[in-house]
DNA sequence: CTGAAAGCGCTTACAG
DNA sequence: CTGAAAGCGCTTACAG
């Protein structure tokens, strides 16, 4: 009845010596299946609980040819928000025996997909979780499919059946946040775009002229201005919109990066916001708040949705209800703060 | 002769028989075993070509009890400054078959040693990274060597071994950084510390401290302001040293985040930077370019901290040469940009 | 220099 | 309702 666990922790067999019973039945114990009698079931979690007994992952993975391991798949450009979203994530996995391995890749290379399919098969996690821009690579999606690996893409839009996307609406709050510039009679309103491919800046870019056409107003092509979500594009379109005579009176930066770029060139102009120049942004990153003067701009509930795509994926090992449906759709917020002002005159 | 592999990957099974070899032969070759003829070798290293061979490493996980699986231990309060070691870390692993695993813990709570020895035992990996302020716990490395789970630690001093940590040279980085001040004629000079209890934070406020004393000038207690590194306390600390009457002329602040607080007080009472007020900080986040005017500030090399801290603890994994000794600090290096200003009169 | 056997700690497939 | 056997794909310990 002594109990030698051979390498410090106990295995599977001292559970069942110590219950007398087959390992198989541990096996069954520890994985939750039906049809054992309530003594039996009673006495191995007895004796796990008194072993201190904890599953070894590396086993279960080889037997199961499975990782109890998320993937985040990722080529953002913005820093701030692939952690954003990974802090979501690694909420809702806190207290489960999940990991998060984080996977960058390029999506520029055309060996994007042989370097997944690789890792994929190597690894053989539990599930992926595909960030935007690659989210919205339907071959990508075809690939984890192909592997058998359930995978859950993240978007601007809904780019996937319910159960293998989380999506927020940027275009409706998009406009509600350019309804606030036409609210405040601005009628000549610039838009710096986000960069091309992109779902997010088209879902942006749809919003903020849906909020035009709302107004009255008509789209002027010569105030739109192309960006790619970094400061530096902001700073170009900055210097394009604003150094022309009939300058526009707000600017709405399809990511708060680029905002900030704009808000510096006026800043540096002198000009002074919101007095001369009315500014919203998209993301609320840190950046929003840091800048001076505040940036108002559209939050966008990235961590909400790791969380959200973490329980898509892996309710089940999270001691979720598998009824309980998980929502997939979350709603971006205007955050009102200090860069809009009403026009003069 | 026909190859039948069983779950879609051949095996080392099917190299051995392929080459027509033992199966531990095959083993001999994937780890760089010595002693092995030489055609014995080329044969089964064809043989893995012409298969596409790769080593299961959930199987070889079992059999070492190891994971091929760097983990980043962190609890930072700066979301950027986890960012850019985790890319650091990424940038050295890329093209190996090691993963990255993230996990934060709660430096609060009671169960955070519980909750790594949980973690580590459970997960065994082939090392552990660990960032500021953990790092600085002495308990935590010891669990890890007790553990036998390698670790690198990343501080602004020298935490440890040189084969166990990595650090930046903070304090004296700092003290340049502030003779740009002093050499600008600043007599009055504000400084923002960071949290209690943090190295870092020390070895910043070494650095100002010298800086002052090096330039004659003596040190004014009631010229520090207490933060915690995050902006509110940049705004708090602003408004306590710029609501004097007697204000500083420059300020130094610990971080990117306190110096973008501080600014934002400045901006806000009408002050202008540099003109009436020149700022410092440290770090070089992106808010640093984001703010106006953009930050003086100090570069912390924290992607290439992870970088070197990746090779460290797993270099013979990168296919790197043994002998190679990896450096151990790193220099931090000030950034000149638009917040340091002469002193009038 | 190379190999046959046993083992890592789990699970699947099959019995009863 | 429960178990004995074989297997997942590697490695270690021991032979020769």
């Amino acid at each position: 009845m002594s109990i030698k666990p051979r390498s410090g922790q106990p295995t599977i067999n001292d559970v069942a010596a110590h219950a007398d019973v087959s390992k198989k039945t541990v096996s069954r114990v520890i994985n939750g299946e039906e049809g054992l009698k309530g003594a039996t079931r009673e006495r191995v979690q007895a004796a796990i609980a008194e072993l201190g007994y904890v599953p070894n992952p590396q086993a279960r993975a080889l037997a199961l040819r499975r990782n109890m391991t998320l993937v985040l798949l990722h080529d953002n450009p913005n820093a701030q928000t692939v952690l954003n979203f990974q802090n979501g994530v690694l909420r809702a996995i806190a207290n489960s025996d999940l990991a998060l391995a984080v996977r960058p890749v390029d999506r520029r290379s055309d060996r994007m997909l042989d370097d997944v399919r690789a890792f994929l098969t190597r690894h053989r996690p539990l599930g992926v979780l595909i960030l935007p821009p690659i989210s919205e690579r339907d071959d990508l999606a075809q690939l984890c499919s192909e592997l058998d690996v359930p995978y859950v893409r993240i978007g601007s839009a809904l780019l996937d059946a319910p159960d293998r996307c989380v999506a927020s609406n940027d275009s409706e709050a998009v406009a509600a946040a350019c309804r606030l510039l036409t609210a405040a009679g601005h009628t000549r309103i610039g838009f710096v775009r986000g960069p091309e491919g992109f779902r997010s800046a088209a879902e942006r870019e749809a919003g903020f002229q849906a909020a035009i056409r709302t107004a009255g107003l008509k789209l002027d092509p010569s105030l739109c201005a192309a960006g790619n979500y970094r400061f530096e594009s902001g700073i170009a379109a900055g210097e394009k919109l604003l150094n022309r005579p009939d300058r526009p009176t707000a600017i709405f930066a399809s990511n708060d990066e680029m905002a900030a770029g704009v808000m510096h060139v006026a800043l540096g102009m002198g000009l002074s916001i919101p007095g001369d120049l009315s500014v919203i942004g998209f993301d609320d990153s840190p950046t929003a708040q840091h800048i001076w003067p505040s940036l108002t701009t559209v939050r966008w509930p990235l961590v909400e949705m790791g969380e959200l795509a973490a329980e898509k994926l892996a309710g089940r090992f999270l001691g979720h209800d598998e009824a309980k449906a998980v929502p997939t759709t979350l709603s971006s917020a205007v955050i009102e703060r200090d860069t809009v002002g009403v026009v003069a005159g």
